[in-house]
DNA sequence: TCTGGGGTCCTAGGACCC
DNA sequence: TCTGGGGTCCTAGGACCC
């Protein structure tokens, strides 16, 4: 109840009755608890999870933390401490995460009158409208409801600005006697959380922020909010304003409803270094043809097609290369032929013999929403007939998984294959999914 | 010798996020 | 031997125009 005395307190500016508060609500360790849920045995132990190639750990359960194991590490710089302490590792597996992500955010949908999904393991909510309610009490019963439907262990902050409701938040994850939910709704709570937040710990201030600010005594998000705000926008431009004035309680950020991307990229560390064209065009025409899907799926076309290949930049001893080329389609397109084309034409004017490369990849940008087509007089493709044959090609995949069909450049040699030795199975998703990865795991190729 | 001023558009790079 | 991938926004400076 003590909330809701504080709501009434004049004084207080902050958390006023029917005024607006934002609520930010994230999964505990996700990946690492996405593994979790169908394998119980793992409760209680530590669990890490890799990036793409299983290069570095992108999660780590607590216990993984409590290890010293840091956010990022490559993995092979883990390998005693991961024997040694019998850590679980596991390669990433974005279908699961994927759909898991789907049922914590229908789930929490139902709390509140408007969500913004802001990743795959958070969403804010607006809590409007919700005069005279106990925040504990509200707040407590979204995150038990998440659990208990989804298995995903979650945290609630909420707040008068969305970089409030993220320190609330991360006190909500940090302290077991907050029960996950946190709230700042007065001028003391807010002093106080933030005379406890490390300036590096605030949403919108990197690393690079951080130390700066550091060198000018700012150590905690108080520091920062007692500065003037003309100091702060010379020295961090009107970004930094914003989270000035977000900490010290007027809200700059808003609800966001979700918009189409403005460019979509798809690249790749390869499992293995190549020097040939051959394989790496196959790589390419793989990520155009995701970019292509990519554009499909969310309705729009692409104008321009950038590829860039480059060389091991760790590699210090080894020859260096890296190079792009940007190319503006004639018609803007989401068809995967057509972008596989241009890719593989812009990858061969940029390889060179006598590297070894590590990664590739495609990007499409100046995305445009989909329109009837216009005909072009120097437009000599059958448009109509191609954008039938993909809608067949993705509803097949839709049904039985993804690249049961694909465009012959796409191939099957997949020496650009990532590593991922580690993939739990995709328990929520098909059997056809699940067979795939035994297939793709199992089977000499 | 003395060499305007204002506007727009584009791009590269920097900073941040998860 | 082995170091991820996918985004966004802002700014400064150059090119160009009148």
């Amino acid at each position: 109840m003590e909330n809701i005395e504080t709501n009434t307190n004049i004084s207080s500016p902050l958390g006023a009755r029917g005024s607006l508060m934002f609520g930010l609500l994230d999964c505990n360790n996700f990946y690492a608890s996405c593994e979790r849920v169908f394998n119980p045995s793992l409760n209680g132990k530590p669990v890490v999870v890799l990036s793409n190639n299983d290069g570095c750990v992108i999660a780590r359960s607590v216990e993984a933390k409590v290890l010293g194991i840091p956010m990022g590490e490559p993995a092979y710089k883990l390998k005693e401490l991961i024997e040694t302490n019998q850590v679980h590792v596991f390669s990433s597996n974005y279908v699961l995460y994927g759909d898991m992500s789907h049922r914590v955010m229908n789930t929490i949908a139902l709390f509140a009158p408007e969500m913004e999904i802001y990743s795959i393991d958070e969403a804010f909510l607006l809590l409007k409208g919700f005069e005279n309610i106990d925040f504990k009490v509200f707040g407590e019963n979204v995150v038990n409801t998440v659990t208990r439907n989804t298995g995903i262990p979650v945290s609630l902050g909420i707040a008068p600005t969305k970089t409030l409701a993220k320190v609330a938040n991360k006190f909500a994850k940090k302290y077991k006697a907050y029960k996950g939910v946190c709230f700042i709704d007065s001028d003391e709570k807010r002093e106080k959380a933030l005379k406890l937040t490390e300036i590096g710990d605030v949403w919108g201030i990197g690393r690079r922020y951080s130390k700066k600010l550091q060198y000018y005594s700012v150590n905690t998000a108080w520091d920062f909010t007692q500065r003037t705000k003309s100091w702060v926008r010379q020295t961090m431009g009107v970004v930094g304003e914003r989270t000035w004035m977000e900490l010290r309680g007027t809200p700059c950020f808003e609800m966001e409803s979700p918009k189409s991307k403005k460019s979509i990229c798809t690249s790749r560390s390869f499992g293995e270094k190549l020097t040939e064209l051959a394989p790496i065009s196959e790589a390419v025409a793989n990520f155009a043809a995701s970019c292509a899907e990519k554009l499909r799926k969310q309705h729009s076309y692409g104008c321009v097609l950038t590829v860039f290949i480059h060389t091991n930049p760790h590699a210090t001893n080894q020859p260096q290369y890296y190079n792009q080329t940007v190319m503006q389609l004639s018609v803007p397109t989401n068809d995967s032929t057509e972008l596989i084309n241009v890719a593989l034409r812009g990858l061969s004017s940029i390889f060179k013999e006598g590297y070894r490369y590590k990664k590739a990849g495609v990007i499409v940008s100046e995305i445009v929403p989909e329109r009837p087509l216009q005909g072009d007089l120097f437009d000599v493709r059958n448009r109509e007939k191609y954008n039938k044959v993909m809608s067949v090609m993705d509803s097949l995949n839709d049904s039985y998984g993804k690249q049961k069909v694909k465009i012959a450049s796409q191939g099957f040699d997949r020496k650009w294959k990532l590593k991922n030795e580690k993939l739990s199975p995709c328990y929520t998703t098909n059997l056809s999914d699940i067979l795939e990865v035994i297939a793709d795991e199992e089977l000499p190729v």
